[in-house]
DNA sequence: GATGAATTGTTGGTATGCAAACGGATTTTG
DNA sequence: CAAAATCCGTTTGCATACCAACAATTCATC
């Protein structure tokens, strides 16, 4: 007799087993070691930098697609930044709809700082991993985005 | 010569790249498929109900505790699931600074209706890994956390 | 070139999530 | 037993996150 064939020999639900759940306690894990390494910003508002490096100044919608935040949640990350004096923003001329964000002087500066850092914080959010398990797991985690 | 060894041959720093940046795309993504599949609570309510089918009744912290969630967070889950009947509060004779949180009928009818779904959940966030990636996977990530 | 469709940014509402501070109750320890 | 430490629940403040609705602008199409 298989056990998986015994009729209604159903797994209890099991929350611990759930990849929601387990998403949810691995990101708090990372927050932690994120806000230790870098209590300057948060990880949304590094994203930003990083990405404004990456690419060079974007449309404020257009920034929030490649760091994966919508219209509403990027529009209070690039406020914030703003008023701390990171980011710069200008009206484009030719779509007067749209506001091109930039990084500040500042910005640049934080950003070259924390990079080093930002690193880090992978790597220790790895750590428990073996190498070779390292590739494999951040290969698969990409895969179901 | 080694490309490792090369002095300052530091690859780039690239946001995609960074397990935290994928993660909370991979919760965006499960969070999507979730609220598709059940629209009626969100996650973290959910996981709530779950635990304490599985459990029984426990105080607000020791909840929030298995629950991965800290006080602040767990009692305005714990409020809106009260408010919505799914929940019952009682005070705690033995400890009076307990407030002991257990299952309504209402919430203990409605987690029987919604647990399938949720098995459907961790199904189709897994659906892109094949049968033992996704077992390899969810260890991996259970050791990160 | 007018008009319907799509895009851009904004606002308001709801729901996590964490930190810090607090009063009250209980436990530990000297 | 009394003081200290701890635990419980609460509140406030800040920062994501998503949805839905909206006005202004631009684009597509006829």
């Amino acid at each position: 007799m298989d056990k998986d064939n015994d009729q209604d020999a159903q797994e209890p639900y099991r929350l611990d087993r759930q990849v929601g759940f387990i998403l949810r306690r691995a990101s708090q894990r990372h927050l932690s070691i994120f806000s230790e390494l870098i209590p300057e910003v948060t990880p949304t508002q590094f994203a930003v930098l990083a990405k404004l490096v990456e690419t060079g100044a974007l449309s404020q919608n257009a920034l929030g697609r490649i760091t994966a935040m919508d219209a509403a949640t990027i529009k209070g990350v690039v406020d914030r930044l703003v008023k701390r004096g990171l980011l710069t923003t200008v009206r484009d001329d030719k779509d007067k709809r749209r506001m091109i964000v930039g990084l500040s002087k500042e910005g640049r500066a934080l950003y070259r700082e924390l990079e080093p850092r930002a690193r880090l914080i992978t790597e220790q959010t790895l750590a428990p991993l073996e190498q070779h398990e390292q590739e494999a797991f951040l290969a698969m985690l990409a895969r179901i985005c």
